[in-house]
DNA sequence: TTAAGTGCAAAGGCTTTGCAGCATA
DNA sequence: TATGCTGCAAAGCCTTTGCACTTAA
């Protein structure tokens, strides 16, 4: 764990990554990465994941689901709204977030060092299909 | 799924479910449901959860893991401050998780029906141990 | 009586790991 | 060259499911 090298897959990885505007999961990076003649193993990916993470490259963020996303960490406070119609996944920048961290801080006396903070509902567009179909 | 019938295994599991004061994952409810003489097999436990998060009786949480954890649902809206030294939650109540969901609703125009909020730290006893070592 | 509920064991996702070979520094 | 990295396949966790049996209503 003292000495990183840089092979062709955890760059290729890091790339894809980045390029992400938001989150993804082990089995859509894995997908991406072998899409273009590429190849890289299930074990691999998860490996590097987790090297990331503990390097503070990307944040491990389980979005309520049974399996992880990652993201670029480092981003501004934010939460993320999921619609549980169509999956769709907003992230939501808002003072609020800072102001819970601040407050659980000053009453609990924790040390916060990350959020995990979702939002579930849903979207304008299933709120309405859902209206229509319990109508009925 | 019309028809419930009430079993002796669902009354327990209930029971305890509501005994607990916070959150309880299926694998610490089989061992309780099975410590005092009683047999619940897992896949009762887990089709008996499934059953109680469809009728709205529990709310299933990831805590940000891979696995669930199930409350009564029904609280007041709060979030779970997790220690990421020794493990321990702590329910927090605060205004500013209503703020949040009308800010989402309204900035977004979601129709937010469940919130998991999770902020990770170090509570005071473990942060102190973490500055110690960090010292060394 | 009959349809819902249960237990068992097998299977299904997602993730990790042991090991031998490969490749970076 | 030496140690870190990879791929493969097997295993590990948590959860679900098919099927035959049991039980509540």
């Amino acid at each position: 764990m003292e000495n990183y090298r840089q092979s062709s897959q955890r760059q290729l990885l890091l790339k894809l990554i980045s390029e992400v505007n938001g989150h993804i999961d082990a089995k859509e990076l894995y997908r991406r990465a072998n899409a273009q003649g590429n190849s890289v193993s299930t074990a691999t990916v998860y490996r590097s994941l987790n090297l990331f993470k503990e390097l503070g490259i990307v944040d491990e963020r389980s979005l309520g689901q049974r399996h992880y996303c990652y993201e670029v960490s480092g981003k501004l406070d934010h939460c993320h709204v999921v619609c549980q119609g169509c999956g769709k996944i907003v992230e939501f920048e808002t003072p609020l977030v800072n102001q819970l961290v601040e407050a659980a801080q000053r009453e609990h006396g924790f040390n916060i060092t990350k959020t995990e903070l979702y939002l579930k509902g849903y979207c304008p567009w299933c709120e309405r299909e859902r209206e229509l179909s319990l109508r009925h």
